[in-house]
DNA sequence: CATATAAATTGCTATAATAGCAATATGAAA
DNA sequence: TTTCATATTGCTATTATAGCAATTTATATG
């Protein structure tokens, strides 16, 4: 459970929450607009909002509105060029279109699957790429493979009091989840079905940082094939 | 120019200065090190390190180093999906791809361009996009397209006291750089000439948050048909 | 062009956060 | 187990900041 140091940066917690406030906004936004939205008092909205602009990340258009800046991308290609992970795994992903489902690879982030890569058959490379959504992570082979690395506390704080997506409404649906996320442990790839199509999933790395997953009609004795498959995918990644 | 707010939110600066170099970093970062690099105190980086962590935008490993973490991936992802510049730009700039030649999309960030696309001739798709780059901005026409944007004063005092790639080493290399700046306002689009490589980039939007390029053997009295063709595509993004 | 209005931004100061030193905790190596 | 290096905390003097009211900015309207 990651825990805030004693003395947390207040002022940067604030401001990342912002940013991707911006990020996720289709157009830009005002300074009044978002201190409601995110319940931040006016001024200090204000000064945040001017302190990211200074530095590139968020933009200020003519109408005094906000929206995300060159930074930001900076700040994604550079991350994505560190870590290596894009264009180690791109080649590897690749590969595994020739079995004709989809392929995807993936990141868990709070209760949401972050896919970097989903490739349908028939679909170009760009599209692929450029295709890039969020997906509630229960509803997600991926979303459940990651998540099983989590500690039992942090799911369940993670879910309480939510609707789960997929599972049943009523106050067992935490105790539901964690049968299913014990099971992964268990096999150690997650595999679910939904409407004839099955998607198994298997997580990258030690502690495990992505998770890389094919989903199609895949009858059930093809699971351990493609499980395997996704393993040594894995390894070369 | 932008300016700082009356009261500038520190610690949200200091903590982007921090995530960008986790970002640039190829392996995890220890405490110590980065507060070497970046000269802030020792407690300090602490803090902010262990904020990041908290917030999952940074990654605290088992030896207690630091790197990118999931929550920067989904930033970027975010970005990219709210700006809806990746998705409306990628076919278009696959369709610029039938002249067979280099074809570019960048973001100008301080004195770099950051190529979120870079397609050469005969390299796959994924290639194109996995090849994310950062390259000076002096010695690219996206770079020079969308330095021209900018405010003369703020220019100066980007490369003041700095060697500028692609020009003269002297005192007058401002002036010199200047000058082709004033050519590129006044023309409306930016080409670049070196090693009988010639580099034609026209900017996207107005004020240009981006520009597209293609470069390549391409003769000097086909430089105003590949203007127009850029500034078609440009027009359709 | 002048006026009104809404939003953005600043100045001020009481209050809260934080910088950084020294002490303590943690983790790896011998 | 001990040693050593690094990470992290507690403390408090110092600095930053929250938020109110005043001021500035920008747009719309007549």
């Amino acid at each position: 459970m990651k825990k805030l140091p004693a003395q947390p940066v207040n002022g940067l917690i604030d401001g990342l929450e912002v940013l991707q406030e911006l990020a996720v906004s289709r157009s830009p936004v005002s300074c009044k607009a978002l201190s409601e939205k995110l319940n931040i008092e006016l001024t200090r909205m204000n000064r945040i909002l001017k302190t990211l602009d200074y530095l590139g990340i968020a933009y200020r258009t003519q109408d005094r509105k906000y929206k995300s800046g060159p930074g930001i991308h900076v700040l994604a290609i550079q991350s994505m060029l560190g870590s290596g992970l894009f264009s180690k795994a791109l080649p590897v992903l690749e590969s595994l279109q020739k079995y004709g489902h989809v392929v995807a690879l993936g990141v868990l982030w709070k209760d949401t699957v972050s896919y970097l890569y989903h490739h349908k058959p028939d679909m170009s490379a760009y599209e692929a790429i450029a295709s890039l959504s969020l997906y509630p992570a229960t509803q997600s082979s991926i979303g459940m493979a990651l998540l099983s690395e989590k500690e039992n506390d942090e799911i369940k704080e993670l879910y309480n009091g939510k609707i789960i997506p997929g599972y049943r409404t009523d106050y067992k649906n935490i105790s539901e989840l964690m049968d299913e996320i014990e099971k992964i442990r268990h096999q150690e790839y997650a595999a679910l079905t939904k409407k004839g199509v099955i998607s198994i999933a298997v997580k990258l790395g030690s502690p495990a940082y992505a998770a890389i997953a094919v989903s199609g009609k895949i009858s059930a004795n093809e699971v351990t094939e493609y499980v395997s498959i996704l393993s040594e995918a894995a390894e070369k990644i």
